[in-house]
DNA sequence: TCCGGTTATATAACTGGATATGGAAAATCA
DNA sequence: TGATTTTCCATATCCAGTTATATAACCGGA
């Protein structure tokens, strides 16, 4: 077998010129390693449409242009989510009485007992996973990513925050 | 008109909950704001894959895979935007010929230039904002977050850094 | 030499975003 | 009131990534 030496990370190595790719990388990196300790749990959702469900618990039923604001996404992305997760019975979709054009998601009884169960245990967990992983960071930004980085290059998220 | 109250940041609210979602959303927001920089050039790319432009120019040719290492992504994506540059002229896939599984991607003529006109202008800027954006930044890394989304409402991406 | 395993790339199907566009309801204004 | 503009949502299409799988080339051993 021959001997690959590892090809150095030019995202990285490039700084601030990347820094909106690097964000977005290390954003998915946590979402996929959120999977893993989410999916252990049973009947949940991917970690992208979680947020849905946690905005309706917080501010109460929303119409679509709220929750696109609520998550900082366009309109037709919370269209999008909104009916799905309403297909999954976890939200319901209604058309307001006052005005017509406007459609209120509200948690079901099923999606009321997901948010509950999730805050209880998983939510729980990710939360003291990403607070421990972030604990004591020093530096510029760019230094804190490379420490958050090498942190889950030791071991994965679902392995920091442990009681 | 309805007078509508503006709807609480929900990801920004859950803190570290929502850190991946919240990275992932900041890092698309900079590529969009850095699309707005660099499209005031011609013939340029999408900020998405300008890095594998410059990992070329960095670290000289390299395979398909090892691209894929240097950017921090899977394989059949490295494929395919190297196709897809391919296509547009600026990098050369050729077969390796000791081992003619692998494929060798170049800068072609016109990659070159186009990495030559972008590092002496576009790039410069576009880092220079980011590293303005990022300034003196202080408190827990969330502090930090909350920080540049402020400063990207006062003024957007390619107003930070000008000379 | 051929056969099984491994490696490198390509392709397919899917996901979660985006922008662009259109239709229906509401609001505004002459 | 009727016409026009605005608002809200839905749909279509695109994009950049993912996982899963297929294909082709290489390598080592019987």
């Amino acid at each position: 077998m021959e001997n690959h030496e590892p090809v150095e990370d030019v995202i990285a190595a490039l700084g601030y010129l990347c820094l909106g790719t690097r964000f977005k990388r290390l954003g998915e990196r946590l979402q996929a390693e959120t999977v893993s300790i989410v999916s252990a749990q049973s009947g949940s959702v991917p970690p992208s449409q979680l947020p849905f469900l946690a905005a309706i618990d917080r501010l109460g039923p929303l119409t679509v242009g709220e929750m696109a604001q609520a998550i900082g996404i366009t309109q037709p992305g919370a269209t999008k989510t909104l009916l799905h997760l309403a297909k999954l019975g976890l939200v319901d979709m209604s058309q307001s009485r006052e005005d017509r054009r406007v459609r209120v998601a509200t948690l079901t009884a099923t999606g009321q007992d997901l948010v509950a169960q999730s805050k209880a245990s998983v939510w729980k967990q990710v939360d003291a996973a990403a607070r421990e992983l972030c604990k004591g960071l020093s530096g510029t930004l760019l230094d804190q990513l490379d420490t958050i980085e090498q942190r889950l290059a030791e071991k994965p998220l679902r392995e920091w925050g442990k009681p």
